[in-house]
RNA sequence: GCCGGGGUGGCGAAACUGGUAGACGCAAGGGACUUAAAAUCCCUUGGGAGGCGACUCCCGUGCAGGUUCGAAUCCUGCCCUCGGCACCA
C-alpha cells in the first residue's frame, strides 16, 4: 500500500481559489456562449458582523446547483452584489459614529473575503454594490421611467414615527405600539407627502402570472394571500338627504341582515353625515384616532370603539332606515372604508351591535343550529324576501343583479395590496430624482444630470422636523429648475432599498457599461434568470416589487420578458438553538471559524447534509465530523485509485456489484441534485463511497465518476483528485457522469413475501423476476409455508421488484 | 382568527405514485491495532418478550377512528409546533 498524503483542506483551497483566479475559471464569455444559463442568488445585505452560516447556507445551495449545470454543459453565469443601502447601514452607522460611506466599503471587503473562501463559482468581473454611484443612476433612471409613464405620484399618507429616533420607521420595526430599539417609547403617526409607485394597478396580472411561474409553492401562497383579491360587490347606500354612500361586501348575499352602517373615522362623508347634536362627540372620537399610531390601532387591543353620526341611510334590499356610525375597526385604505354591518352573520360586526345594542337579523340559516355570528357561507337565505331559500352562494350573483337594475350595486374585485411607499425620510439611500419648482411643480431630473449624487455629510442625524437630513445641505438642495431656470429645490427623500434590489438582476450582465443600464444583447442572452435561489423572507417585497419593476419595464419597450424570475426555489432557515439567529439573540454562527477547522468543502457539504436545502435545518456541530470522515476516506480511496494501472486494467470492476451501485448512484445523485435533495444526494455517494471500500474495487472506473458528482459540493476537493488522475483541466470542464439503466437495474433484489399483509421471508430473486417465479420460491420457505398452512390463497398482489403479499 | 409547512429511534434525518419503517450520518456500547492515547478499522444499537443458538413472536411513524390484501403516506375529527397575514368587510 502507497503512502497517502494527509487531507489538508486549508492547502488545497488556497490553492484551487488561486488557480481559479488566474485561469478564469469562473467567468464565461458573455457575449459567445451556446448554452446560456443565469444561475442567480439573493445578494446580501453586508452587515457589519460578516456572512454567517445561515448567509452561507443559501449561496452554497445556489452554488451546487450553478455548479451542477455547468458540470451539465451549461455556460453558467453566477454573479454577486452587496445590497448595501438602508436604514440597517445607517443606523448602525449611527450607533458607532461613522459616516454609513466609510463603513459599508469595510462591510463589504470582509463579505467579499468570506464569499471567495466557501469556494462560490462566482464572477467577480460582474460584482456590483446598490451604493455604486454607477449603480444608483440606474435606479434613479428606472424612478423616472415609472414618473413619465404616470406610475409614481405623490400622496400624504401615514408614517409611523419614533420620537426618541427622530425619524420614520418601518411597519416591521414597531411591536405593539411601541419602538422596536425604544421598548418604552410610543410610536406616534404623522402625514408626510410621500412617493409611491402604482403597483396596485397591475395586482390583477401579478396574481394571475403566479399561475405560469415555476415557483416554490410556498413563495406562491405567501404572494398570493399578500395581493388578497376579494371578489364582492360595491353597494349604495342612500341617505334621505341624497347623499351616497358606497361600501365593499363579499357578501351581498347578506344584505339584508344589514342593520347599520360604519365608516372609517377618516372617511370623507363624516363631516356631511353627522347631525349637529353628535359633532362633539364626533369630533372628539376622530381627534383620538388620529392621535393613536397606525399599528397599535390595528393591532392593540380590539374591543369596539365607535360613534353614531346621528344620521341614517337606506338599506338598498329591505328600504329600511338604518343608522350611520364611525368606528376604527374600519380601516379608510381598504375598499370604499365604509362597511355595511351585518351582525348576524361577521364576527366584528356582531360585537359591535351587541357592544352599542344594535338590531341583529338573521339571515341565513345552516343546516346546524350554530349560535350567532354565523359567518359560514353553506346555508340558505331567510328573512330576504323573494331571495328566501336560495343557497348563499347562488343568492350573492342574483341579489346583485336586481340591485344593479337600480344602480344601487355594481360586481367589484378588491385587492389588499397597497400601493408602494417608497420615500424615505432618511439619508443613506439613493436621492430621488426630482426637483420642486415654485412655477413647474415637481420635474424630473434629466436623464443626462443623472445620478444624483448623494453628498458626503458629516451630519447625516435624522431630526425632529420629520425632514430628511439633505434639507439641511444648502449647496445641495437647491438647484435651478431644469425646465425654467428658476430656483428650485431637490427633493430630499431617498428611496426603499427594495427599488435597489427590484433590478438588480438586470444589471450583472452589463456593469461594465455606464451609457445604459443593460445591454440589450447580453439581456436578450441572459435574461430572464435561468434559477434564483432565495429565502422566503422576500416572498413578498422583494420578488413583488421586482416582478412589478419588470412588468412596467416589458410594457415601456425596455425589456423582452414580464417575468423576471420564471423558475423560483425558496430554501429554508437555518436556526441555532430552535431559534432564529439574530444578533439581538446572540446566536448568530459566524462560519469562518468551521472553515478554518474544517475546511470550506466540509462545511458546505455538512450545511447541505443537515436537512432538506428547502427546509433548512438546526445548526450543531456535533456531526459535522461525519462529513468530514467521507470526504476523509475519499481522499484516500482516491489515492488508491490513481496509482492502480490504467484504465482497461481494472479487472474487477466490470459487471461487478460496484458497478451496478455506480450507475444506481449516478441516477439518484443527478435527479436529487437536480431536485435540490442534496441531503439525500450526499446518502447516496457516502453509501457508494462504502460500497467501493466494503467490495474492495479501488478502480479509476468507480472513483472518477464519483469525483465529479462530488463537485459541486465540494469543488476544492474534487479539483485536487481529479488532477491527480491526470487531468490538467478543471474538473468543471468535465461532463456530469452517464448512467445505464441496464446497469443501474440488474443485479439481485431481495423481495419481502407478506401473509395477510404481515412480513414472514424475504426471498432474493434477479431484478425483473415474474410473480410466478417469485410465488413459487415463496411457496418453499417454511415460515411462509408455516402461515399460509394449507390454506387456499385467495389473492396475491405483487409489486416488481419489491414485494409479494398471500392473502388466504 | 385565517392561510401554509411540520410532528418518524438517544439526536439530524430517509422512505419514488399506498408496498421491507428507520437508508445515510452523529452519539453510545463492545472489539482490533497501539507501551498508551488520538486517528483508523470491525461489530452491536426502535421498544418488549422468548431461546445456548443461526433465530422466533408481539408492539411501534403526535392522538382517536376509518378506507385497503397492505397506511408514516389516503379520509374524518382532535392535539402540539414553526412560518406568514391579521378588525381587509
Amino acid at each position: 500500500m502507497t503512502q497517502v498524503p494527509p487531507y489538508d483542506p486549508q492547502l488545497v483551497e488556497a490553492k484551487w481559489q488561486e488557480r481559479w483566479v488566474r485561469e478564469h475559471t469562473n467567468e464565461p464569455d458573455l457575449d459567445r456562449t451556446r448554452r446560456p444559463f443565469y444561475n442567480l442568488m439573493m445578494f446580501p445585505y453586508p452587515s457589519a458582523e460578516g456572512l454567517h452560516v445561515g448567509n452561507m447556507f443559501a449561496f452554497t445551495g445556489a452554488d451546487i446547483y450553478g455548479r451542477f449545470k455547468r458540470l451539465q454543459g451549461y455556460d453558467v453565469f453566477e454573479p454577486i452584489g452587496f445590497d448595501a443601502f438602508g436604514i440597517h447601514s445607517e443606523n448602525y452607522a449611527l450607533s458607532v459614529g461613522t459616516n454609513p460611506a466609510q463603513l459599508i466599503p469595510k462591510n463589504i471587503e470582509t463579505f467579499r473575503r468570506q464569499l471567495r473562501r466557501f469556494g462560490g463559482m462566482f464572477d467577480w468581473r460582474h460584482e456590483l454594490s446598490t451604493t455604486d454611484p454607477r449603480y444608483y443612476k440606474w435606479t434613479q433612471w428606472i424612478f423616472l421611467q415609472l414618473f413619465a409613464a404616470g406610475l409614481a405620484f405623490r400622496k400624504q399618507a401615514a408614517v409611523n414615527w419614533c420620537p426618541k429616533d427622530m425619524s420614520v420607521i418601518a411597519n416591521e420595526q414597531v411591536i405593539n405600539g411601541y419602538c422596536e430599539r425604544h421598548p418604552d417609547t410610543k410610536v406616534e403617526q404623522r402625514f408626510l407627502e410621500q412617493w409611491f409607485f402604482n403597483i396596485t394597478k397591475y395586482a390583477e396580472p401579478l396574481l394571475k402570472n403566479l399561475d405560469r411561474l415555476d415557483w416554490s409553492d410556498s413563495t406562491r401562497t405567501l404572494q398570493r394571500n399578500w395581493i388578497g383579491r376579494s371578489e364582492g360587490a360595491e353597494l349604495i347606500f342612500e341617505t334621505p338627504a341624497g347623499a351616497r354612500i358606497p361600501v365593499f361586501t363579499t357578501r351581498p348575499d347578506t344584505v339584508f341582515g344589514a342593520t347599520y352602517l360604519v365608516l372609517a373615522p377618516e372617511h370623507p362623508l363624516v363631516d356631511q353625515l353627522t347631525a349637529d347634536e353628535q359633532r362633539r362627540s364626533v369630533n372628539a372620537y376622530r381627534r383620538q384616532m388620529q392621535g393613536k399610531d397606525l399599528v397599535s390601532r390595528r393591532v392593540g387591543d380590539k374591543t369596539k370603539t365607535g360613534v353614531f353620526l346621528g344620521s341614517y341611510a337606506r338599506n338598498p334590499a329591505t328600504g329600511e332606515a338604518i343608522s350611520i356610525w364611525i368606528a376604527d375597526y374600519v380601516l379608510m385604505e381598504y375598499g370604499t372604508g365604509a362597511i355595511m354591518a351585518v351582525p348576524a352573520h361577521d364576527t366584528r360586526d356582531f360585537e359591535f351591535a351587541t357592544q352599542f345594542k344594535l338590531p341583529i337579523r338573521e339571515v341565513v340559516r345552516t343546516s346546524g343550529a350554530e349560535p350567532l355570528p354565523r359567518v359560514s357561507e353553506d346555508g340558505v337565505l331567510v328573512n330576504s324576501q323573494q331571495f328566501d331559500g336560495r343557497p348563499c352562494r347562488q343568492a350573492k350573483g342574483a341579489i346583485v343583479a336586481w340591485l344593479q337594475e337600480r344602480k344601487l350595486a355594481t360586481p367589484e374585485v378588491q385587492y389588499r395590496l397597497h400601493d408602494w411607499c417608497i420615500s424615505r425620510q432618511r439619508y443613506w439611500g439613493p436621492p430621488i430624482p426630482i426637483i420642486y419648482c415654485d412655477r413647474c411643480g415637481p420635474v424630473a431630473v434629466p436623464e443626462r444630470d443623472l445620478p444624483v449624487e448623494l453628498p458626503f455629510i458629516q451630519d447625516f442625524r435624522p431630526d425632529a422636523s420629520g425632514v430628511s437630513p439633505l434639507a439641511r445641505h444648502k449647496e445641495w438642495y437647491f438647484v435651478k429648475c431644469p425646465q425654467c431656470g428658476s430656483q428650485g429645490r431637490r427633493e430630499t427623500d431617498v428611496s426603499d432599498t427594495f427599488l435597489d434590489s427590484a433590478w438588480y438582476f438586470l444589471r450583472y450582465p452589463s456593469t461594465e457599461f455606464d451609457d445604459r443600464p443593460w445591454d440589450p444583447a447580453r439581456t436578450t442572452t441572459w435574461l430572464p434568470v435561468s434559477s434564483y435561489i432565495g429565502g422566503n423572507e422576500h416572498a413578498v417585497l422583494h420578488l413583488l416589487y421586482s416582478r412589478f419593476v419588470t412588468m412596467v419595464l416589458r410594457e415601456l419597450g425596455k425589456l423582452h420578458f414580464d417575468e423576471p424570475f420564471p423558475k423560483l426555489r425558496a430554501h429554508g432557515l437555518i436556526i441555532k438553538d430552535g431559534a432564529k439567529m439574530s444578533k439581538s439573540r446572540g446566536n448568530v454562527v459566524i462560519p469562518d471559524a468551521y472553515i478554518q477547522k474544517w475546511g470550506a468543502d466540509t462545511l458546505r457539504m455538512y450545511l447541505m447534509f443537515l436537512g432538506p436545502f428547502q427546509e433548512g435545518g438546526d445548526f450543531r456541530d456535533t456531526s459535522i465530523i461525519g462529513v468530514r470522515r467521507f470526504l476523509d476516506k475519499l481522499w484516500t480511496t482516491a489515492h488508491e485509485a490513481a496509482t492502480q494501472p490504467t484504465p482497461g486494467a481494472s479487472p474487477g470492476f466490470p459487471g461487478s456489484v460496484v458497478e451496478r451501485k455506480l450507475h444506481r448512484t449516478i441516477k439518484k445523485v443527478t435527479s436529487d441534485t437536480e431536485r435540490l435533495d442534496y441531503n439525500t444526494a450526499i446518502s447516496a455517494m457516502m453509501e457508494y463511497l462504502n460500497t467501493v471500500r466494503d467490495e474492495r474495487v479501488v478502480a479509476r472506473e468507480a472513483i472518477q465518476p464519483l469525483l465529479v458528482m462530488v463537485a459541486p459540493y465540494a469543488p476544492h476537493l474534487a479539483e485536487e483528485l481529479w488532477s491527480l488522475f491526470g487531468h490538467e483541466r478543471s474538473i468543471f470542464t468535465a461532463a456530469w457522469p452517464a448512467f445505464d439503466e441496464r446497469l443501474a437495474a440488474a443485479g439481485d433484489v431481495e423481495v419481502v413475501v407478506q401473509v395477510n399483509g404481515k412480513v414472514r421471508a424475504r426471498v432474493t430473486v434477479g431484478r425483473g423476476a415474474s410473480e410466478a417465479e417469485v410465488v413459487a420460491l415463496a411457496m418453499k420457505d417454511e415460515s411462509v409455508r408455516k402461515f399460509v398452512d394449507g390454506k387456499p390463497v385467495r389473492k396475491t398482489v405483487y409489486v416488481q421488484d419489491r414485494l409479494l403479499n398471500l392473502v388466504v
